[in-house]
Formats: C-alpha cells, sequence, structure tokens
DNA sequence: CGACACATGTAACACGTTACATGATTTG
DNA sequence: CAAATCATGTAACGTGTTACATGTGTCG
C-alpha cells in the first residue's frame, strides 16, 4: 500500500518519470527503505490499469515518460491524507503471534527465544541510534522522523519483552503454587 | 509470512486438519485476528507444494483430512523458534512514510494529520484497554500478551507524533528565523 | 573500448485475502 | 423442514518484490 500512495503523492506535486520517482521516494523517505525501480513501473502499470494516473504526453528527447494523476488519483491522493493509517488493524505482527503461539506450546523454551529476540532489538536500536545522530548532522528532516519511528517502535518493542518475561515468570508461578496446593 | 508458520508451528504438535487449525490458531493468539479458513486451505495446499506439509493418511469418518509436517516442515518451525523476528527490516511503515512526504510537500498541513492520526491511535489505545482487562479476567495469556504488545506500540506511536510535532515546529521557527535574518 | 549510470519495461513469484461452490450433519 | 455449523476446497485479485532483457549516453 505504501509504494502505491507514495508514487501518487509524489505525482500530486506534478508529472514525474519512473527512475525519478524512485530517487524521490527514497530521498523523500530518507532512504531507509531502498525501492527496486522495476517496482515503480509495476506500479505505474497497475495504477494506470486503474485510472489513478496516465501518461502526460509523449516521451521526450532523453527517452522518459512522465506520468500524471488523473481526477480519480488526485482524489486518492486527497483521501490518503485526509484519513489516518490504522496500524492496528493492519497486518498481523508476526512478533506477537510467535510468542502468543510460543505460550501455547509445551516444548518451547519463552525464555530463550525472548532473549533472543531482545538482542536483535536492542543491536536494531543501537543501528538506529547512529543514524538518528548522522540524520540530524546532516539536517535531513524525513529521515530523522523515520528513524526516530522505528526507535521508538523498537524501544517499545524491547519494553514488551520485559513485560512479556514478567508475566510468563508470574504465570508459571502461579501454575507451580496451584499444583502445588 | 505469520500465517504460513503459524500453521507449521501448530504442525508441530501433531496432524491437524483445515478447521482446527484455524480454530487453534485464533484461540493461540487470542483471537485479535480472525482467519479466514480458506486461507487455512490456500495455504496449507502452498506449504505442500513447498514439500513443508503432507496428508497424513486418508480423510476420516467425518471427511476430515489430516496434515503433517514433513522433515523440512518440522526444519522450518525449529528455525523459526530459533531466529528473531526482525521487525526492522520488515515491511515500510506507511505512517513513517506518509509524514516523512507530507513534511516533504509544500501544500500539506502536517499538523492536521498529526492530530487526526493521533485523535485515531488514542481511541485504539483506548480500544486496547479495555481488551486488556477482558483479557485478564479471563485468564488468557495469549490474548493479554498480544493486546499488550498493540497497546505498546500503540503508545510510542502517540509518543512518536508528539515527537514529530516538536520537531517540525521546531524546523518551521528555525527556517522562519532563517529567513528573517 | 569497456564500465557505469540512466531509463524503461516484463515475467514470475510470494503471501494475504476474500468470495464462492459444495456437501454433511446437527438442531430448533 | 430450514437454518446453522462443520468441513473442504478453488478462483481470483491486490500488493510487494525480484530477476532479467534492452537500449542510450557518458566518461575514463
Amino acid at each position: 500500500m505504501s509504494v502505491k500512495q507514495g508514487i501518487l503523492a509524489l505525482l500530486s506535486e506534478g508529472p514525474m518519470y519512473g527512475f525519478q520517482l524512485r530517487a524521490e521516494f527514497e530521498k523523500r523517505t530518507g532512504g531507509t527503505w531502498p525501492l527496486n525501480v522495476g517496482q515503480v513501473y509495476t506500479t505505474l502499470s497497475r495504477l494506470q490499469r486503474d485510472g489513478l494516473v496516465l501518461t502526460a504526453g509523449e516521451p521526450d528527447a532523453e527517452g522518459r515518460i512522465a506520468y500524471q494523476l488523473t481526477g480519480s488519483g488526485a482524489g486518492e491522493v486527497r483521501n490518503w491524507w485526509l484519513s489516518p493509517v490504522d496500524s492496528g488493524d493492519d497486518s498481523r505482527d508476526e512478533l506477537a503471534i510467535k510468542l502468543a503461539l510460543a505460550v501455547s506450546l509445551a516444548d518451547i523454551d519463552i525464555k530463550d527465544i525472548i532473549q533472543t529476540q531482545r538482542a536483535t532489538t536492542i543491536q536494531h536500536l543501537q543501528d538506529l541510534t547512529r543514524l538518528k545522530k548522522q540524520a540530524e548532522a546532516e539536517g535531513d528532516l524525513a529521515w530523522q522522523l523515520v528513524v526516530d519511528k522505528l526507535s521508538f517502535t523498537a524501544e517499545a518493542e524491547t519494553r514488551w519483552l520485559d513485560h512479556v518475561e514478567t508475566i510468563v515468570s508470574n504465570a508459571a508461578a502461579k501454575q507451580a503454587a496451584g499444583s502445588k496446593a
């Protein structure tokens, strides 16, 4: 969804061609998520099929083909800006599912999983901290925002992992007490 | 990815048939993400195609068809438990992209977007708090973990939104001062 | 010349997801 | 009997993603 919407949003500034769209998308989102050029073209052709964009005239002297929004395309963009992103009903959270399943399976060592996961997440967090400094030094606002979002999320993830560890320990203790009684 | 892995994980406890897999998946992940039965079958057939599962004998008297893990299937499961989920290089974060693009576009009112988004996220957070109580009351550990994860994430999101608001204001102020000087 | 960046595009695949078709069994 | 639940499955679509083919222009 984000690539599609991103391309539409960029085109709302004026016609652009494929390579340009990739460059702008990457630059304006801090380059955190590299975008395969091929995907720009697949996405553009799907958008054209759906009547959201169309080619803006003939290819120029260098063979570039500019695309522009149609009326419905512009509507889509307007709508995207107006409506909130519902991160919640988004896709399934793999880590949550993994640990939820883990607690339901007998032969799985949850503490191990949590430990491994925490190490990865903390490593990730440190990498992000480094990137954040770089983004600030370069004054790249977009990049900074993206990195901060990822940091906040990673932080929340580590806190959740600690939380899960506590809860699971308590549950185990309670169960032990129960079986004793 | 999570549905696929989830089904494999469930099958590591023993053979199961489609309906059962759906029921177990939903129960053990707190029922937060309803799973269309059709998807279980599509996923199973893809897993069978890839040699990760196979049918365990003939359909029983009620017409149920049990599936079980193959060797590679079991390997996949083992691997899933051993390797951490890399939430970071996961999919693109739509909200981050949206706001990163928003700051780069002239005719977009970022404060408006943030306000709308915050309202939605906070609403979401309140719904989760209600669910959390319910999960605790019912003693459903899995559900509780999932809800907590979503809460932590939503909380981080609101904090990030505040953060973005501050940063953007500062950047705007700095720019104004710059143009004055 | 040869390497590299620019530029467009297609084919193919993965995963998620839903709508639909089909039939058996249970239950009000 | 009619409706609901259990149960299996297929067809089709949406988005993301990559690998590949192809050609132009530039620069050391």
